[in-house]
DNA sequence: GTCGGTACACTGGTCTGACCAGTAGCCTGC
DNA sequence: GCAGGCTACTGGTCAGACCAGTGTACCGAC
């Protein structure tokens, strides 16, 4: 026989587990609105700091948002990964998870997110990735930020296609977290027009491969052309943790 | 010229600001201990209140933890993948994301985490899956409830191989997913003697794949198997997602 | 009728002050 | 030297108050 630790339940705590377990059970659906503050002290039988304190811990995890003045209540948000962009964001500066890690996973996220895509596109999927190609290609003469927007797209695109939304919160996530961590050392990037030639090139191949359902190629390219483009960043010694991933 | 929507900000919220940027700054190092709240209120200049709603952000992100009655008042925790889990736990469970989903997630995952151990594994690290292994062994005529302890431990120790704490997490999350939405299936199941015992031999044919450092082996092993052994539970419809991932 | 403005009731944000249970460390009394 | 209690603190919770701001219902002017 073996014990639990036991831990108090702080009254905050039991708020919040019911409040969650309502929103997670559907039981309130996103854009419905929580009782009031005064109404929720009433109905949960605590004192109003109690339901503040676990408004608090709701909205830091982007599950409500309350506004002051409204009358119909905090309102119940849609999930959202902005919450795991800010933990992963966190762990990232705690040298936990450096940029070696970040880019091993973007490396095998993005590489099935290819493969997926190649296998499942359909022909209104191809005409959305050559819109997406088309505005990349005006973007190259439209200066730097048009074409990283641009870029961005595209790779929504991808992943979309893969039909998979946690492929795609997850790689937005990791791409985020891995631009914040570069982004000084990119502001310094010279000659931005070839290399925006070279990445609008490596896009086109992409999509040829894809609308070839090469998921292979598809995967590969893409695993290839982040290593090309961020191993530099990886410390010398950290980059053969990448080099599994490209065969 | 384009404008940017604006929001008051909240007092809380600069408290926050500032004690985790002291946080990650590296001012405030895990272990070390803030004021207590009444101190804090007085360096701040804020109710006792606006500090408790800030430290319950922090708390719930995992950054400090209070004790009540401990006179060193609230401790700065090392960073840590808990928040990382939970925000990613509640982003899973959120209604657009199915069974098959979840599981074509983890077999990219999974997979991934089978060829990076075997292209990086040392040999304390075959000795650690050996003895997960012979665990596993052990555990067959120990009940369900232990063979499936040590499977999980299993797991742990080839994704700990694989020196990715992303992966590590991402995979520990979407597993326990995964089993929470099918665990009253798998309470019916018959036959579990050779369910683990046909368990264990795909368990020891990954183990094989692993020292011989054959990576590709290892990745297609290990998705054939969560295939196999979840795929009855994906509606019908959705298995041919789940097919490019085999090859 | 529509439109603009205004009053009101209510919201969340904040502060004050109070009480309680629990902790750590000191400080007795042996 | 040490067990036991004392004390000064901690965080957790509550009650009550005030404020600035919001949405709405009402109302008067046109």
């Amino acid at each position: 026989m073996r014990f639990e630790p036991v831990a108090p339940v702080r009254a905050y705590e039991r708020v919040v587990e019911q409040i969650e377990q309502a929103v997670v059970s559907g039981a309130l659906k996103p854009g419905e609105r929580l009782p009031s503050e005064r109404e929720l002290m009433i109905q949960f039988g605590v004192g109003r700091s109690t339901i503040r304190e676990a408004l608090r811990v709701l909205q830091a995890a982007e599950m409500i948002r309350s506004r002051p003045g409204d009358p119909r209540g905090p309102e119940v948000l849609a999930a959202s990964p902005a919450a795991l962009h800010r933990s992963m964001h966190r762990l990232a500066r705690a040298e936990h998870v450096g940029l070696a890690e970040l880019l091993q996973f973007r490396m095998i996220l993005d590489g099935s997110a290819h493969l997926l895509a190649a296998e499942l596109r359909t022909e209104d999927d191809l005409t959305g990735l050559d819109t997406a190609l088309e505005s990349m290609r005006e973007g190259v003469s439209r200066g730097y930020a048009e074409f990283s927007r641009a870029d961005v797209a595209f790779h929504e695109v991808i992943a979309r296609i893969s039909r998979n939304p946690l492929l795609v919160v997850s790689e937005e996530v990791v791409r985020g977290v891995v631009l914040e961590l570069i982004e000084d050392k990119l502001e310094h990037a010279s000659n931005r027009t070839s290399l925006m030639r070279a990445w609008l090139a490596h896009h086109a191949e992409v999509l040829d491969a894809i609308r070839a359902a090469d998921g292979d190629g598809a995967a590969r390219l893409a695993k290839q052309a982040l290593y090309d483009n961020y191993a530099e960043y990886v410390p010398a010694g950290q980059r053969p943790l990448l080099a599994p991933l490209l065969r």
